[in-house]
DNA sequence: TTTGAAATTAACCAATTGGTTAGTTAATTG
DNA sequence: CAATTAACTAACCAATTGGTTAATTTCAAA
């Protein structure tokens, strides 16, 4: 049995959610064509309609699986118990692996948002998710025990995602822009890891 | 003569361009549509093609156009002639303000070279743009001054970049996560003018 | 006023799009 | 084994797409 008949095998409706991720991610909803995620997933075009009844549903489905890994992600890193810097290291360490696995997934989702901001209010809704205000008491308790400066709690958690996100979604500026092949560019995102927590932590620690 | 009147006299040529430009702005190269165009610039539709060509045509025009504004703005602003951390306060200032004059265009420019990361390439070529290398000099020399901690000039340039573009990028995930209205986020924006700079400061500042 | 090029229009066209359908095969079950 | 259902296919369809064309209007120069 070769490598097409175990591929053959494998539930068609998950073939086609494979197929539907790839071409979405990189297409996005207007530049995606059912023939395309089809052929992707070596089926009958037919069966994209049998399965999911539009191109509508079927793109639904992978917003929905996309923005359930970026989304939970955040909240679930932002909650591990451990001390407040500690945690940032952690956080960013860690969003930002998941994001070097997933890289399409930012711009996919912030472009679609620009398309219709409306999704993303409902998917919060019918997912349960709500603002992380554990994290951002944690944040303001920092400030009262003078750990560090004075800051909106806001302010700060929106600095570390623009500074984990924007370098992926902006990934041919920075290549352009850098001179940077592929392969420089990889390196540039692993020493990152450190770089931004420790950044982040220069910019709020009293010390 | 009414409004419209004088609307009519305005040269078609640009006409379209302005329509083109407010239409594939918001909805991307697959998503615009010749037809949208052609009403938003209240003009036959067979004039975009009498003007331009064909619709890739007329996206190249407004591509290289809103690269053109978004890029140069940078290099310009980065080449002003301040101390160090003045001009890191005067940039953040001054293209935020830009940005919150033309809020589509990171995002448009993001996505479309996501499809197409070719196409930056080309454009630096051809409109002469080229690595920062001045602004990317003066940091170095901030460093052997021991004004500022050690750190990569492309990594202080890219963390003050993604703190500029991400939170415009991602408007509609800011205003749901942290559940503000329009006129909120435009407040949070206009304080980030003065907040990033500090926090960037702060970061690397040697005291 | 005539004339000729430029600007504009309505109608049209071929190709592509998402989606359907009638019919066939494979699998399940009673 | 028969029969019912589920999975699948090829062919097709109506609507939309970017783009063309032939005819008309506008308008400035001769």
């Amino acid at each position: 049995m070769d490598n097409v008949e175990i591929l053959k095998d494998v539930n068609t409706e998950k073939r086609i959610l494979d197929a539907a991720r790839k071409v979405f991610h990189i297409k996005g909803f207007t530049g995606a064509r059912m023939q395309e995620i089809a052929d992707e997933a070596k089926i009958n075009k037919a069966m994209l309609n049998y399965y999911y009844r539009s191109k509508d549903k079927l793109f639904e489905a992978v917003f929905k699986e996309a923005a359930q890994d970026f989304f939970p992600k955040v909240f679930q890193l932002v909650n591990s118990d451990l001390p407040f810097f500690e945690k940032i290291e952690f956080f960013v360490e860690n969003y930002l692996t998941f994001l070097q696995n997933n890289m399409c997934i930012p711009g996919f989702i912030i472009n679609e948002l620009a398309q219709n901001p409306q999704r993303l209010k409902e998917f919060f809704v019918e997912a349960h998710i709500k603002t992380p205000v554990k994290f951002l008491n944690e944040i303001n308790e920092a400030i009262v025990r003078k750990e560090i400066i004075s800051i909106d709690p806001r302010t700060l958690v929106l600095n570390i995602l623009s500074l984990c996100i924007f370098p992926i979604v902006a990934k041919p500026i920075i290549e352009t822009v850098f001179n940077l092949n592929d392969e420089m560019y990889s390196r540039m995102i692993e020493e990152r890891k450190k770089q931004i927590a420790q950044f982040v932590i220069n910019a709020i620690k009293i010390k």
